[in-house]
RNA sequence: GCGCCAGUAGCUCAGUAGGAUAGAGCAUUAGCCUUCUAAGCUGAGGGUCAGGGGUUCGAAUCCCUUCUGGCGUGCCA
């Protein structure tokens, strides 16, 4: 907002000056505030092309913009910076814009409903969702809430693995338990099958519906029985996991539909046709090295099945075919070696591989009392999503898990989850969101609150404090934005703690509500009253609570 | 071996297209509640930005190289 107001202002003065301005030059808030609201490096970037020395141009454009009633201060610092102080008066018309947006604050058309998809949580449908699911849940979300609010068009999409030899494994796992019931004896539990106590649930739950009806079947039949209820009761698990976290998806697309819908014979003959595969060892490759892939690929094993990249490179396909321009997948981390045989496919088939973006999620790890919890898949022994929601809660689970970068390890310290004071950052911006209510409902009490705001009230806020509060809010629009385009959510915590600080300072310093002065006191509750909405846009875009009171 | 990601304060991490004196929280330590929520605030100490070279007015940021950690490198999904 006053970034773009900026850079306005320096262009045209660029202009009336008659100097070329090609490129790009930089608007951003100075570390330290003794230089100023704003500076930019435009005289510095822009001196070589005009012929002229930074210091020079830099004068001649602060003698231009300092004509401009917007500015309380322009001027030139180090090598050639400018530096900007921002009027008050200016200040408070952004800020009186930022109160009438009210809870829409921070709501534009930047993404022209550009359609997106955003493919997250994909997990395998053989068991729980595990904690880096969760992860993947909280960062795909909050990535669509930002889209959105800034403009674009995404659509959230779960991609159900329910075929392939992973389901077989689930059906005979269940089968196993489910003779367990009757009582054989089994040796021992294959090394291979799934593990997790969740099987014997599943085997019991078809027990008590079904019982022996299950084992007249022939074998065939028993097993594609099996495997559709294993395959449902996980859905329906994995659906329930991800409410009780906040998220959900506007559609789930099943590989098995899309392989009797004849997509992967289809996949198949498009590369054939692109000349792209060829037979070696009874099986049929994809020469993905041609298009930068490091081996080449099977398509189809010499058994005749097919590898998963088939059909999930027709799933991409499919999106495509739905008029999707930007193809976002959010994988683990186990997954990198993929993508150059995803991108390579794309350049085969003369797609634009950029349309096809990825971002990797790094490995969580939890740690109890300063030690880290080893997880097990094999043993069964995984800390699942559910778990973890029952321990610490969806708000610190989810602020836990969009606090980092995408590709940064997270360490997830159960301890400071359940903290609840200062040391735990989620308490420390709740609280902050607490307080102020607690203030207006005082000063309600109090009769204080005025019947409507009125703009003139914002005259009395000169206190150094209460600038910079504004100005912190007014940044908002344009943070939405880069978080929408960098793909970075984990920018919306960092925010949240920084204007909450401002806030606890600022109740420390300043008493707000105090009947001696009661202009100031309408000023400074209207100011807090706006804090409170950004703070609970950010709390709705993270998915957390906006509570009252604690 | 090769490829991807990372290495910033004791710990967990920021550092937004290369910008001015490298920041925050926690931990450590010294303080602040007859006053709107102390789940809060104020102060202090703490750094060879993994090491070394280069690019330029300027590098934690870009390039090269060495070291360390994680992951990948299936006719698994």
């Amino acid at each position: 907002m006053i970034r773009q107001f900026i850079s306005q202002q320096v262009g045209q003065a660029l202009d009336k000056l008659g100097y070329l301005h090609v490129k790009d030059i930089l608007v951003e808030v100075p570390n330290n505030p003794e230089f100023g609201d704003f500076s930019t490096n435009a005289a510095m970037i822009l001196a070589k092309e005009n012929n002229l020395t930074p210091k020079a141009l830099a004068e001649e454009l602060v003698k231009e913009l300092k004509k401009l009633k917007s500015f309380k201060k322009v001027d030139i610092a180090g090598p050639g910076f400018i530096n900007f102080v921002i009027a008050p008066s200016q200040y408070y018309e952004l800020f009186w814009e930022l109160h009438l947006a009210e809870m829409n604050y921070g709501q534009s058309e930047y993404g022209k409903s550009e359609r997106i998809m955003l493919e997250f949580v994909s997990a395998n449908p053989t068991g729980p969702l595990n904690i880096v699911s969760a992860r993947a849940a909280a960062f795909g979300d909050t990535l669509y809430r930002v889209m959105k609010t800034v403009g674009f068009d995404p659509v959230r999409e779960f991609y159900i693995n329910d075929a392939g030899n992973q389901v077989d494994i689930l059906a005979e796992s269940v089968e196993l338990r489910l003779r367990e019931i009757h009582g054989d004896k089994l040796e021992e539990f294959p090394f291979e099958a799934y593990h997790g106590e969740y099987v014997r649930h599943l085997a019991q739950r078809l027990n008590s519906q079904e019982g022996v009806r299950v084992f007249m079947m022939p074998e065939k039949e028993r097993m594609e029985h099996l495997k559709e209820f294993a395959l449902n009761e996980i859905h329906e698990m994995q659906q329930n996991s991800l409410e009780k976290f906040g998220v959900t998806f506007d559609s789930w697309v099943s590989e098995k539909t899309l392989r009797m819908e004849g997509v992967v014979e289809e996949v198949l003959s498009y590369l054939a046709e692109a000349d792209c595969t060829y037979e070696k060892e009874d099986a049929i490759w994809f020469c993905s090295t041609k298009f930068g892939d490091d081996k080449d690929r099977v398509l189809m094993k010499s058994d005749g099945s097919i590898t998963y990249f088939v059909p999930d490179l027709a799933y991409h396909l499919t999106k495509l075919q739905r008029g999707f321009t930007k193809l976002i997948d959010v994988f683990g981390p186990d997954h990198h070696g993929y993508v150059p045989r995803l991108k390579a496919a794309f350049k085969a088939l003369k797609y634009d591989d950029s349309m096809l973006e990825i971002i990797f999620l790094q490995q969580v790890n939890l740690f109890e009392s300063g030690e880290r919890i080893k997880m097990s898949k094999r043993a069964g022994k995984i800390v699942t999503m559910d778990d973890l929601l029952n321990v610490v809660g969806k708000d610190a689970a989810r602020y836990f898990f969009i606090a980092r970068k995408a590709n940064a390890h997270l360490n997830f310290d159960l301890e400071l989850a359940l903290k609840k004071d200062s040391e735990n950052p989620v308490y420390y911006v709740q609280y902050a969101h607490a307080r102020i209510y607690s203030i207006l409902k005082k000063a309600k009490k109090d009769k204080m609150l005025p019947k409507a705001w009125n703009k003139e009230l914002l005259t009395k806020l000169v206190k150094p404090e209460e600038l910079a509060l504004i100005k912190k809010m007014l940044e908002f629009p344009e943070m939405l934005i880069s978080i929408a385009e960098q793909r970075e959510p984990y920018r919306l915590t960092a925010f949240a703690e920084e204007l909450a600080g401002m806030f606890h300072r600022y109740y420390a310093k300043f008493q707000i509500v105090n009947d001696k002065h009661k202009e100031l006191t309408q000023a400074r509750l209207l100011l807090i009253d706006n804090i409170k909405n950004v703070l609970a846009i950010t709390f709705e875009l993270m998915g957390i609570s906006a509570p009252e009171k604690m």
